[in-house]
RNA sequence: CGCGGGGUAGUGGAACGGCACCACGUCGGGCUCAUAACCCGAAAGUUCUGGGUUCGAAUCCCAGCCCCGCAACCA
């Protein structure tokens, strides 16, 4: 039985800025996706990395007097930070200044000319002199570059470039959809790009003319590759296309690409077009998340309403981060995000309900079974429902992953905390340790709610690594980071007698911020 | 008539033809193992507006108002 392999990516992104949390909000949405297969027993493969050939990122540098490849080093190594902070288990984070990528590009490229899908033709458009660039009429103000709002530095320019066949593929990508919409999803994505495709595809300037910044169209040196396409091809270059097979072969076709809904054009039509002019297989997937919004507006650079990662990391956590944007947010719509939400999502579902559920659940077992985990029998009806609860947050939060709906998922094992704070409402195991003759049944109360924290270790883990960990340490069950799946995720395999290490809270409550 | 999404208790979400549900917050009660945490109960909505279809509409149709995103060579 060959272990089932899965390959997904996020979109790389655009370092022309220090990273923000929506940055992060794709890769923890991913992150966790990967950690959830990889615990289900799959050969993962994650793919992130930078996307740093943009004309806009040279410009960038040279406007702070830095030279281009060390302002890209050096974001490239904030991101990586950033998501280190935030746990990001990638397995590779592509550059696409990456030597490989830039063979790999040419030769993808190379594809498209043998199979007759490029050509010249003349692209013409508003050029700024000083920039050396072409802008859109809706970039300008006032008719001027807004890097050069001083004079006039714009012209009508004709160029030059290399143009790719999209319209001959408007019948396959009809077909493609046709008997795959699994291609794109959620469906409200899918029917934006069914509604872009029916209006028909027309073919696409792929290269730029006299740049010194981006990779060399194969055989014409004078041209650059557009970046757009340069950064798509990352998800084949990233494990081997045109240098590394038996990689390549192993891992491709992609079984996601994660990406935001501002860029589902070019995943969703561009890429498979491209893919096919190339003669390679098709990803199964497109899965288009929605984007965190504060103070009705879009988080982003251009808002000026940023949430800087590394003081987010510090305020609450990452762990506690990553928890509160999937669960309050859920992946595939919009939602808002805000240091009052965060401060209260972290109180009322981290503080007062998992971080609580496991000191009351340690202090009782310190208090009357000095530290050891009791035997679970005589099972009552009590036990008995929480078995039930915790057999159906297991079925539900793998349900609910599987299609991406983290808010779901959460839900689903946090409903868990709320089954054991229930059991021991019902059981009052502080009453039934009064009695010595009852000792059996205590034992039984406290074994539910125990084994109901080994099982939340373990369903949480791809959301909250580090608590899960430090959970799974204090009942002595081994680490959700290492334990297979099947060997683990079952009610009743929590051992009698195991030592009990209580630590400290994992979650303080923030007492004096919430407002 | 460019395209798409959305307007539901104070807030955020769910239901998408059949008694309008959940979480947080608020109020009342209980408990004391626990991070003033936990449990039970209650109040709170003319489901954006106006028409229509239907035995019945938050849900379907028409018109309008408002918010958000995209609008293909910006990444």
């Amino acid at each position: 039985m060959a272990t089932q392999k899965f390959y997904l990516t996020t979109a790389i992104v655009y370092v022309n800025d220090a990273p923000g949390l929506h940055y992060l909000y794709e890769q923890i949405g991913t992150d966790a996706l990967a950690r959830f297969h990889r615990q289900r027993g799959r050969d993962v493969f994650f793919l992130t990395g930078t996307d740093e050939n943009a004309t806009k990122i040279d410009r960038a540098a040279k406007a702070k007097g830095e030279d281009t490849r060390a302002f890209v080093d050096r974001l490239a190594e904030l991101y990586k930070r950033a998501a280190k902070v935030y746990g990001i288990s990638y397995d590779r984070f592509i550059r696409t200044t990456d030597a490989d990528h830039v063979e790999g590009v040419q030769w993808f490229i190379r594809r498209w000319i043998e199979n007759g899908d490029v050509y010249e033709s003349t692209y013409e458009g508003l050029y700024c002199v000083s920039c050396e660039a072409f802008y859109e009429e809706t970039d300008l103000v006032s008719g001027r570059c807004t890097f050069h709002s001083d004079r006039d530095t714009i012209e009508r320019l004709k160029e030059k470039n290399y143009f790719f066949r999209l319209s001959k593929y408007q019948k396959a990508l009809e077909d493609l959809y046709r008997d795959h919409p699994e291609f794109c999803e959620p469906e409200t994505r899918r029917n934006e790009v069914l509604g872009w495709i029916q209006r028909g595809l027309k073919d696409i300037s792929v290269s730029r003319r006299g740049l010194t910044w981006g990779i060399p169209w194969p055989e014409d040196p004078t041209q650059t590759v557009y970046v757009w396409f340069d950064a798509l091809i990352n998800y084949v270059t990233g494990v081997g296309f045109g240098t590394d097979d038996a990689t390549f072969r192993k891992y491709w076709p992609a079984d996601v690409h994660v990406i935001g809904k501002d860029i589902s054009r070019f995943h969703c039509i561009y890429w498979p077009a491209m893919l096919l002019s190339a003669g390679i297989e098709l990803p199964k997937q497109v899965w288009v998340h929605g984007f965190l919004n504060y103070g009705g507006q879009r988080l982003s650079k251009t808002s000026g309403n940023m949430i800087d990662p590394f003081a987010a990391a510090e305020e609450w956590g990452a762990d506690a981060v990553r928890y509160l944007v999937l669960r309050q947010v859920g992946f595939a719509t919009d939602g808002d995000v805000s240091p009052e939400i965060f401060n209260y999502r972290f109180n009322a579902d981290l503080a007062n309900g998992l971080g609580n559920l496991v000191s009351r659940t340690t202090a009782m077992l310190e208090r009357y079974f000095a530290g050891r985990v009791p035997d679970p029998s005589p099972v009552g009806p009590s036990e008995g429902v929480v078995r039930e609860a915790a057999e159906k947050a297991l079925r539900e939060h793998d349900a609910a992953a599987e299609r991406l709906a983290f808010g779901d998922a959460l839900a689903a094992a946090f409903s868990l905390v709320d089954a054991a704070n229930k059991h021991y409402t019902r059981t009052q195991p502080w009453q039934l340790a009064r009695e010595p003759s009852r000792k059996d049944e205590l034992g039984a109360a406290i074994y539910a709610g125990c084994e109901s924290l080994r099982l939340l270790a373990y369903l949480l883990w791809p959301y909250l690594p580090a608590t899960a960990e430090r959970i799974a340490e204090q009942l002595s069950a081994p680490s959700p980071a290492t334990a297979r799946w099947d060997e683990v995720a079952r009610w009743g395999l929590l051992r009698a007698g195991a030592e009990i290490r209580p630590g400290p809270a994992l979650f303080p409550r923030l007492e004096n911020k919430v407002a």
